[in-house]
DNA sequence: CCTGTGAGTCGAACCGATTCGACTATGGTA
DNA sequence: TACCATAGTCGAATCGGTTCGACTCACAGG
């Protein structure tokens, strides 16, 4: 590979001329310009990307944190990395995908070693462990999930206990008096999963409000335990409407309810939470707070650019919950 | 971030000193290696990537290059991106993941930046852009797809003729004299979808030789042109079974065959192309050939390593195709 | 005519590691 | 006793960029 250095000899300048050729950072003659254009052209040279990192101490990488839970639906975790790896790319960053299971330990590794500018955390738990270690990083990070102490980070996430509400609202308004809440696994609550919670709090609590019967099941999220809970929970209905704040029972959902020859709406009312591009990908006839995964990941990816390439103090990093919006598939009564 | 200088200082000893103890490439006394790791410990220090990168020409970092078609279906990548991910943090490597659209240009702009030492390619075409840039680049390349020449890179693919047969056979030997064949959509074969062809011309040649009469059909990818097209085809059937190759009609196909009454083996036999992970996603209860994603992942990394690491001329790089393997779910009579 | 200014360029220092060659003890061998 | 490995350490060069300070030259203003 052709250097810096090559292209200064074969265009007769110096290295620092071309540098600042390529930078615009001071102005170069009409035909030095030229003469460095056609030298790199003629040699395809690109900037050495270690060495750059070393002398300006800026990488272009963006460390993306990404955990796989076994008690997680994976298909779900996907719709927040292309997303996020998109919009990086068009920043000009690319993206250090790091999948290892000893999330605080990489965090460690990556960011000590300057591999990269700025970190996303994907799937953050009310206590998680890679906080702290990043709080004594310099980089700068972005997460999407609400942690306890968001401090210091630019933190994403929807406002599940609105969606909580939303939902309930939308089934009160129906006349539904008793409903079945189905959650994420029980091992999401035990390790921290918060906006599980505060999915939860914010139902039970606004059915409370209602006087409306709820029972609640966590789910599972691997077949073949999925279809036999569903079946189980739909052999002991009494409930008029069911509420699912689970990927891999609702995505399951219709091929029981079909089994079983249960209509929707006629039946039973269902309402769920899942993106449009998931609904679309398992076919989900039901009415849905939109989980906006691409929107979250966007909005991490512009804040911590922003902080990245900005002055050090711009603005203080802070939370941002956004607003649940429902899309209404027909599925309730 | 202290730099091993300060290390240097810390312990009494020169940066070279220090170096060694770090890589053990020269022998160090006791008692210095101790001074050194106590300072290490004392300082936190992490050697900087990019100098590092830069002395060594190693950046340990693998390039990995999916791109994410719409003509395909989205779920079926990740089952790739996650074992390849887990493989190269075991050999000690990172993953640097690009889905930028234009693959080529990533390729040409990452690789002559000299950011990764080697790269694997996902969903290799017949003639794929990507590998006229890779020849002329220094690093070694790994793919998961058979593209028209594979010279010069490692490749790996699961055999999709052997596929087609085994699929074939194990119909005709049930007795089905008509078959219904569902393959990727039609763009697939056109910007040369290699598998995708392999896989229906073996099959179709196969029932020739038995005197079994196809109709093929491609497939769609999108909800709900997914399931109005399942209908049609159903709606027009007369053969005894259906051969699905096509994640995205295969997953649907369940709650289709359940809305229209349709048993399965009785009433029709399926038989499919999906891994057991993929199966067990959405819960599919059919016949079926794995598909292997991760071992086909992880055969890639473990080739790109070795080339990696290893001496330059090893062995030469080649084609390897996995062997098929049919799991009988019970599908077919 | 002298001075100040800005455009255009160069040389050298620097970023933080690795690695080669050379140097000094030390102990073993002839 | 002289000589030679060998262990242990250091200094300096190197990797390929960026950036600061200084220099030259042309031109405008007083």
């Amino acid at each position: 590979m052709p250097t810096i250095q090559d292209v200064a000899r074969h265009a007769g300048v110096s290295r620092s001329t071309v540098s600042y050729a390529l930078s615009g950072k001071r102005s170069i003659s009409r035909e030095t310009q030229e003469r460095i254009g056609a030298a790199i052209a003629e040699l395809g040279f690109t900037p050495n990307a270690g060495a750059r990192a070393l002398a300006t101490s800026q990488t272009m990488v963006i460390g993306l944190f990404v955990q796989f839970f076994e008690d997680e639906f994976s298909p779900a975790m996907l719709q927040y990395v292309l997303p996020i790896s998109d919009a990086a790319r068009e920043a000009g960053y690319d993206i250090l995908m790091v999948t290892e299971a000893d999330g605080p330990h990489a965090v460690q590794r990556i960011l000590s070693s300057g591999m990269v500018d700025g970190v996303i955390l994907l799937n953050v738990a009310h206590e998680d462990p890679r906080l702290p270690v990043m709080r004594k990083m310099k980089q700068p990070g972005a997460m999407v999930g609400l942690p306890r102490n968001p401090e210091g980070f630019d933190v994403f996430d929807l406002d599940f206990a609105e969606a909580g509400k939303i939902l309930v609202d939308h089934l009160a308004e129906r006349g539904h008096r008793e409903v079945i809440l189905i959650t994420p696994r029980q091992h999401v609550y035990e390790r921290g999963g918060a906006y599980a919670w505060r999915f939860r709090d914010a139902a039970l609590q606004q059915a409370a409000s209602y006087g409306i019967r709820v029972r609640s099941y966590y789910g599972q999220t691997q077949q073949p335990a999925v279809n036999d809970q569903l079946n189980q929970i739909l052999d002991a209905r009494e409930e008029s409407a069911i509420i699912v704040h689970n990927d891999a029972m609702i995505a399951a959902l219709p091929s029981v309810l079909y089994s079983r020859g249960v209509g929707v709406p006629d039946d039973v009312s269902v309402v769920g939470m899942f993106s449009e591009d998931f609904g679309r990908l398992f076919s989900l006839p039901y009415t849905a707070v939109e989980t906006s995964p691409d929107k979250l990941g966007r909005l991490a990816v512009q804040a911590l650019v922003q902080r990245m390439a900005g002055p050090p103090g711009a603005t203080a990093p802070g939370v941002e919950l956004i607003a649940p919006h429902i899309t209404d598939r027909g599925s309730t009564r």
